[in-house]
DNA sequence: CCCCGACCTATCACGAATCG
DNA sequence: CGATTCGTGATAGGTCGGGG
């Protein structure tokens, strides 16, 4: 681990004069450094645990009694009986990934890093067990079920998903993959992405154009095109609505079809010139300090 | 060859709109 | 009314090309 240190009136090499600032760079040794390291890595030095009693109000309502905590060691385990990846005779193995999961209900709560193997054991194995795991901010758009069933099926920008999936399968690529590379996109993109390719999608329906039109040596054509037809249908906030379409629509096309890079066509940039669909770029902050 | 500006994508954040 | 979805702006971080 590398920590820099801002002092002030420290002999060294880098030293910024005019602020009598230095800067100076120190290696820590990892041993040194537990606390952090154990925090950013969430390893087994200075673990965490489970609040028991919500852990046992929780067990209770559904009716479960575990009998081996797998992921534990001495100074966290809930149960009498555990695996410990430390040195410790009362743990009944070293590494809970290599002992047999059968006739016995399991508590898991295991390191992240192990979630994916966790769960391919308890496939495997036929297992009956609780398995706790983090709730990160970032995967709650797909682990979480909505109230809000109405939705399924009326999808607002389902033309756009579908264009998509049409344009991943003409590419060859199966069902399970497409799938997959829906699923990791991240869902704020995957929204964005569907809004952009509504337009699209309409604007083949509309001329009746088969969307394998989309995938050959010349998409810009078809994305200009279509660029021109949404412009004509008029609208408010025309202008933000085609940027966002011909950036989700370049993305989108870049990856399926036969051109790499729509944007760096020569016809899209004179159209979006001319349309005044390129972004704006700010200054990043709004005050410029000059330190001469 | 390096620096800088233009441009672009992905993501975060937040208020408004929508729906049960 | 609260949960969820949508629209939009901001921005980190990246590529690229022109000019010195």
């Amino acid at each position: 681990m590398l920590i820099i240190t801002i002092s002030q009136n420290i002999k060294n090499n880098t030293c910024i004069n005019n602020l009598d600032i230095t800067i100076y760079t120190e290696h820590l040794p990892g041993l040194k450094n537990s606390t952090a390291d154990a925090l950013s890595r969430l390893s087994w030095i200075g673990d965490y645990q489970f609040n028991p009693i919500l852990l046992n109000e929780a067990l209770h309502q559904i009716n479960f009694q575990p009998m081996l905590d797998a992921f534990a060691h001495k100074t966290n385990k809930q149960l009498k009986r555990y695996c410990s990846p430390q040195e410790d005779n009362k743990a009944i193995a070293r590494n809970a990934l290599n002992i047999p999961w059968t006739n016995v209900l399991l508590l898991l709560y295991p390191p992240i890093g192990l979630i994916p193997k966790v769960i391919q054991k308890m496939i495997r194995d036929q297992v009956e067990a609780v398995l706790i795991l983090p709730r990160w901010k970032g995967n709650e758009g797909t682990l979480k079920t909505t109230t809000r069933n109405h939705r399924y099926g009326k999808d607002k920008y389902k033309e756009g998903k579908q264009l998509y999936r049409d344009l991943a399968e003409l590419t060859k690529l199966d069902s399970a993959a497409i799938d997959q590379l829906i699923a990791g996109i991240n869902p704020e993109t995957w929204r964005k992405r569907r809004a952009g390719l509504t337009p699209l999608a309409n604007y083949l329906k509309q001329n009746n154009i088969n969307t394998s039109t989309l995938l050959g040596n010349k998409p810009d054509v078809e994305l200009v095109n279509a660029l021109a037809w949404y412009k004509d249908r008029g609208g408010p906030k025309l202008q933000q609505r085609m940027r966002n379409m011909k950036m989700h629509c370049d993305v989108v096309l870049s990856q399926f079809s036969q051109m790499n890079d729509i944007n760096n066509s020569s016809l899209v940039k004179t159209y979006s010139k001319g349309q005044g669909l390129s972004i704006q770029s700010k200054p990043r902050f709004p005050t410029i300090w000059n330190l001469q």
